[in-house]
RNA sequence: GUGCCCGUAGCUCAACCGGAUAGAGCACCAGCCUUCUAAGCUGGGGGUUGCUGGUUCGAUUCCAGUCGGGCACACCA
């Protein structure tokens, strides 16, 4: 029986590093020991450079110190073989036998498969959509949902105490817009009127806000509770109301899309709770700041800005960035000494002002403190043209919108399962398509063609991971037995690289190996071990799926 | 004009912080269902990784420049 590696990587580093520590001890530690895939099977499971790393600093060919590095490898059940290729690779073999056993340890963890401790439990905080209520989410809102929550799912999977959290503004100039015009729609007035103000906000959804308001609802979101009093003249009232309505309808688009926040911030709350006026005190006590032109600036550029940033300005308020910095500085005290921020990359500029506004204080926060993952803007196709964003029309495309027309699964898949640095075209009709082009169904039909092979078999399931699993010993079978060994490392790349798209693309992989096994062999043979082997084996692939959407929040059918 | 992101097959995208012959899907061509779900599989064609230099054993990846696309550049949020 062979010892449970449950992640090779790291049992193959620590080894390369024992031999690191023989062969050149005062490089040990100072180089970092790195195992690869390599693209082609002839070179063996797991490549190391580490010999061709050495080679300039002990002056030696590669190839010599490869072979030194071999001599010095401690013995290990996991290696089959160790050769040197190329340039100076150490390619290392892995037992089939170590390969084997991924089916008992999957089927035995279930749905903790691939969680790792890389996190130790310490707290992060994961602040995402942080839309305004002003107007219900749109696509581009819908992108920082479903990266910002796939994000917090590996995460924890990944190890970290992760807090979701919602940030909004409920009282500055955009919400004193939004009451306007509620107000004006109680009166009857149109954004067809020529009264309508320039900026006011003309969709449809304010008037229904306005009836609401009139017909005085009571509305309940997930952070607070607002009856209508129908008073028109009370911009009070009318305020309170539509931020509360609005926020509702943000809520039941969310939660029809799967997400679901812990804590939601208000920037009014940083007001009331003199956080604000204490930053401001804190920066000028710390002569970052100056006056001129009758404001108050904040010497942002010593902190890397390009230009200093207005503060207070000249009629007595502040902007936006003070309480900014107020509601960071407020998460620093809440001790999340990791926090990620996910924004659309049109907020980008607000990065350097932050952390800007951060070092100033001086209160021991970290130079690159908080993180921050930007998604890029997502344009939408539909019959093959551009739908434009354009809020006066009325014709953009809302999160709603997309979760009636596609489903919640595959819009959270297309919106997720792209590096957030490259900009998104979301293809409606393709997202829409029940046929071969669509990704979202190739893995869930995988899932599913399990399951049906499954159900059909008559035999115990609590019973295979006691099979036989030295049976398999196919290119299949060993293809997908070393596909779901890589699980674990695809949770904690996309943890360390903030990157959630890599699970859908490992998926895709997944799916693509069990579709060629499925295709290659039967499992439901007369042999009964070689049976409840190749069943063992597909079981813990179903799994592995199963894990692996819930990471992207996609539901795992049985049947399609 | 300044800053950030992106340029990879006809299209949509990958490429494990510098690795070996740059990979998938769609589309196109040719095959595979009396047997566990054909929303699947097998094979084929398709590339000077925008361009030019540089760094080194080795570059899609790093650096400089250049061209193209997107975003942001308020005493608005």
């Amino acid at each position: 029986m062979t010892a449970a590696v449950s992640n090779f990587k790291i049992h193959l580093s620590d080894l390369f590093a024992q031999a690191l520590s023989t062969v050149s001890p005062e490089h040990a530690g100072q180089l970092s020991i790195l195992l690869e895939r390599p693209k082609q099977s002839q070179h063996g499971d797991y490549a190391c450079n580490l010999a061709m790393q050495l080679a300039k600093p002990l002056r030696r060919p590669p190839r010599e110190i490869a072979q030194a590095l071999i001599a010095a490898l401690p013995a290990s059940t996991v290696i089959e073989k160790v050769e040197i290729a190329g340039a100076g690779f150490i390619n290392v073999f892995v037992t089939t036998a170590a390969k084997q056993a991924v089916v008992r340890a999957v089927l035995h963890a279930g749905a903790g498969y691939g969680h790792i401790h890389a996190g130790a439990g310490r707290k992060v905080g994961v602040e995402f959509v942080s839309a305004n209520p002003t107007g219900p989410l749109h696509v581009g809102h819908g992108r920082g949902a479903a990266v910002g929550d796939c994000l917090c799912r590996v995460l924890q999977a990944a190890g970290w105490n992760v807090t979701r959290e919602f940030y909004y503004n409920d009282a500055g100039a955009q919400i004193d817009n939004l009451t306007h015009s509620v107000q004006l729609r109680c009166q009857g007035v149109t954004p067809d009127d020529p009264a309508w103000p320039e900026n006011g906000y003309r969709g449809d959804y304010i008037l229904d806000v306005a009836r609401a308001y009139m017909a005085r609802e009571s509305v309940e979101a997930d952070d607070q509770h607002v009856k209508a009093s129908g008073d028109i003249n009370d911009a009070v009232a009318i305020r309170h109301f539509a931020v509360a309505y609005l926020r509702r309808e943000q809520d039941l688009d969310l939660r029809a899309f799967g997400v679901n926040f812990d804590v939601f911030s208000l920037e009014s709350a940083l007001y009331t709770d003199g956080k604000v006026d204490e930053v401001v005190n804190k920066l000028i006590a710390s002569g970052h700041t100056y006056e001129q032109d009758a404001a108050l600036w904040l010497r942002t550029t010593t902190f890397g800005d390009d230009k200093d940033r207005v503060m207070r300005k000249s009629d007595g308020g502040y902007t936006y960035f003070v309480p900014d910095v107020a509601y960071h500085l407020d998460k620093w005290r809440r001790g999340f000494t990791r926090v990620i921020n996910e924004q659309g990359a049109d907020h980008h500029s607000t990065i350097t002002r932050v952390r800007a506004g951060l070092q100033a204080l001086d209160s021991g926060i970290p130079q690159g403190w908080p993180d921050y993952v930007l998604h890029q803007m997502v344009t939408v196709l539909r019959n093959g043209e551009e739908v434009k964003i354009s809020k006066r029309a009325g014709s953009y495309v809302t999160l709603r919108d997309l979760i009636d027309e596609v489903g919640c699964d595959a819009t959270r898949f297309f919106l997720a399962a792209r590096h957030p640095d490259s900009q998104l075209v979301f293809d409606i009709d393709l997202a829409k398509s029940q046929s071969n082009e669509n990704p979202v169904y190739y893995i869930q039909y995988a899932h599913a063609r399990v399951h049906s092979v499954l159900s059909q078999w008559e035999g115990d399931h609590a019973t295979l991971h006691q099979a036989d699993v030295s049976l398999l010993l196919s290119d299949y079978e060993t293809t997908l037995l070393q596909r779901l060994i890589d699980f674990p490392q695809v949770i904690e790349s996309a943890a360390e690289d903030l990157a959630p798209h890599l699970i859908a693309f490992y998926l895709k992989e997944l799916a693509a190996d069990f579709h060629s096994y499925y295709n290659a062999s039967r499992f439901l043979v007369e042999d009964d071990a070689v049976k409840r082997a190749r069943l063992a084996l597909i079981a813990a692939t179903a799994q592995v799926m199963r894990n692996g959407l819930a990471l992207l929040g996609v539901t795992s059918p049985e049947k399609m």
